[in-house]
DNA sequence: AATGAATGAGGGTTCATTCAT
DNA sequence: CATGAATGAACCCTCATTCAT
């Protein structure tokens, strides 16, 4: 956009800011962009049109565009975490660290909504996509030895079920999204489900021991 | 090595095709392209390049990239279908047709592999999203229908379900592609799962009356 | 524009048809399309597409695009010389002359409207530019060669008051076009200033002959 | 002539530009083409190419070429009543007027002949054709304004008056440009004529009140 | 720390034109 | 006479990125 561009958005902040302020500053304009113009229209470009920067200054805080994206990504992710624990403290059994968790990822939904849905979806591309999934083995682990150490599943299995569970998640979540379950509904037939899923497995996984066998 | 420049891609076809072989093989071509580079990597210029045409040609075929990846969509799932559909003809019990459905699955994964994972996987742009939510909303009810049927879950929350268990397959396609399953393994889990999901869902709607009380 | 595209247009004409009628056909389109979407809009594509036929037809009656253009130009200017030609028959002074090629001219602008408006405007690109310079010169030397014969101006100044005029009738034409006053309106006002123009003119000539002294 | 290419344009000038100068600079060479090209071939890239800069940068200062073309016919426009004012201050009389206004509009072209002659000629596209004609009618109307006022026309037949005088400069223009006149010469006829025919018009309009009737 | 001019690559799209059939 | 696949040039536009100041 040429000539007289006047400042049309708010979070101007045009003098001099410390270090981490304008690192955070840039970092909430990239999550706005994205939650309303969805991944790509984060560029370093409108980033630093939308923070009443100039456009070179972006590369003084990330290397380029894709690093910007991961920043946002950790930044969220590790707000996301500190909620989880924060739920998980006071949870006894299995199933209800399952809903605590549950509920604490549906509420940073309710709060940062469309940005965590861009962050959260995989899309193959670039770094963030890297990032993404290194992520999601993480949790996923963490919830297959959890498994492990309260249902006494085999780690193989766990680990299986922990992905579809996980993946799971994403059904609640659209279902949600699509305002055709209520939060509460969804956590609730989510926790049964899961609780019903991995009750089964452990009791397959008793019986019969000839996984490789004739029922194949 | 010098002069002569060795054809450096195969599919090469320069010649003159019959509109519909071309454009075939555009197709093809595309799909090759997100198979190893990802979606993004499907615009009209490289897939004119790897086919070995000009640049304009596909304009010929498809408006833009966007209604090329359609096209493309549409082509793999109908595909799908075909196998899905013809795996169901001998399942009868709920299980069996589950088993059938993810077998057929996983055989066109294991046929046009990385393709239809980077289709099928949600992300948020454009008309392939579009298409894409529209499948799966169909294909969910489809299971839904299922359910309700042969498991006499209440409809709500047998579209619930089957929006969390479609999801969660994708957990067990992750699982796959990172090889750290067997095709096998992974759906005797998964039916093993569902049926005990949805076996414990059947429970509880049939139990306590009280969705919004104690045990809760 | 791909895949399907079923007719959408008036003027198909498949099969085969004789030479004359074709080319006939083709200008038909053009002008069809100037008067709707403007000069630029006459591609061989456009009207190949819009006469029914294929792309490449056009290049067995016209050379070029450009061609096209002259052509269709041309056939339009005939048309007009014609309805002019036959005006002037029964027009004795020149103030009739004047008035008979003016409503002549009206009237086919009333009924070529658009068409005539985007062929005679000047526009300095390529051919067509050429043969409406060409055209204008043609024209107002005719005027002229009137005004000397029969208003006794000397030839130079009569060639350029014919052209003034003629420029001047597009003034009109503009003012026509604004609906800012009638047909029957305007060459009365233009007939008036004409003849008191050239009588001035005239009376000028005769006057100081020292067309290049004091007064200036 | 071997090796070493030599700059192949003048206004080269490849160096860090100050905003306004390097906006200036763009819209000058924009102006050579057309001079030389015609208005057609005016494409950001052939004026970034010409200028001796990279194909993007032109859109830093412009939003498209259509923009381009408006913001150089605005300058071109106020150089050009910038001349007409001052010419205009030492007239007294509506002749003398008329003749400073066509003596300050042929300096103008004599110094930017063609471009002017380019941007001046009417044509159907786009935004500078409705810049040109928003300027037309003002031009129009102050003309009709001034004959109103110092030859008592009434305002209608003022109006059309003024739009094929103010159409019939082109003419005269034309004459001037394909040096069949003088600059002196084409003045004094145009202003014999236009003073002729508003006599005439005058006369016309306090003669015969019947309008509509026998002499037509 | 910040600006903002400038580059250059990448992708989109349209057409005139050619040519094998 | 007619088709329609294919080419290639010319434009359009957007950005990541660099760099002098």
């Amino acid at each position: 956009m040429p000539a007289a561009t006047p400042p049309q958005e708010a979070r101007r902040q045009p003098a001099r800011l410390p270090r981490e302020q304008r690192r955070s500053q840039l970092l909430d304009v990239a999550g706005d962009l994205i939650a309303e113009r969805g991944l790509a229209s984060v560029t370093m470009e409108a980033v630093a049109a939308r923070a009443g920067v100039s456009k070179g200054l972006g590369y003084a805080y990330f290397d380029n565009s894709a690093d910007l994206l991961v920043a946002l990504f950790d930044r969220e992710m590790a707000a996301l975490d500190a909620r989880v624990t924060d739920a998980l403290v006071n949870a006894a059994t299995f199933e209800e660290k399952l809903r605590a968790m549950l509920l604490a990822w549906f509420d940073v939904i309710a709060d940062r909504g469309a940005l965590m849905a861009a962050l959260y979806v995989p899309d193959a591309a670039g770094k963030l996509a890297t990032r993404r999934r290194s992520r999601s083995r993480d949790v996923q682990l963490f919830w297959a030895q959890l498994a492990v150490e309260e249902l006494q599943l085999d780690e193989a299995r766990s680990e299986t079920a922990a992905a579809i569970l996980l993946a799971g998640t994403n059904g609640a979540l659209e279902q949600w999204i699509g305002r055709r379950a209520s939060r509460y509904e969804l956590v609730d037939v989510f926790v049964t489900m899961a609780v019903g899923a991995l009750g089964a497995l452990a009791a397959d996984h008793a019986g019969p021991d000839d996984r490789d066998a004739p029922s194949r």
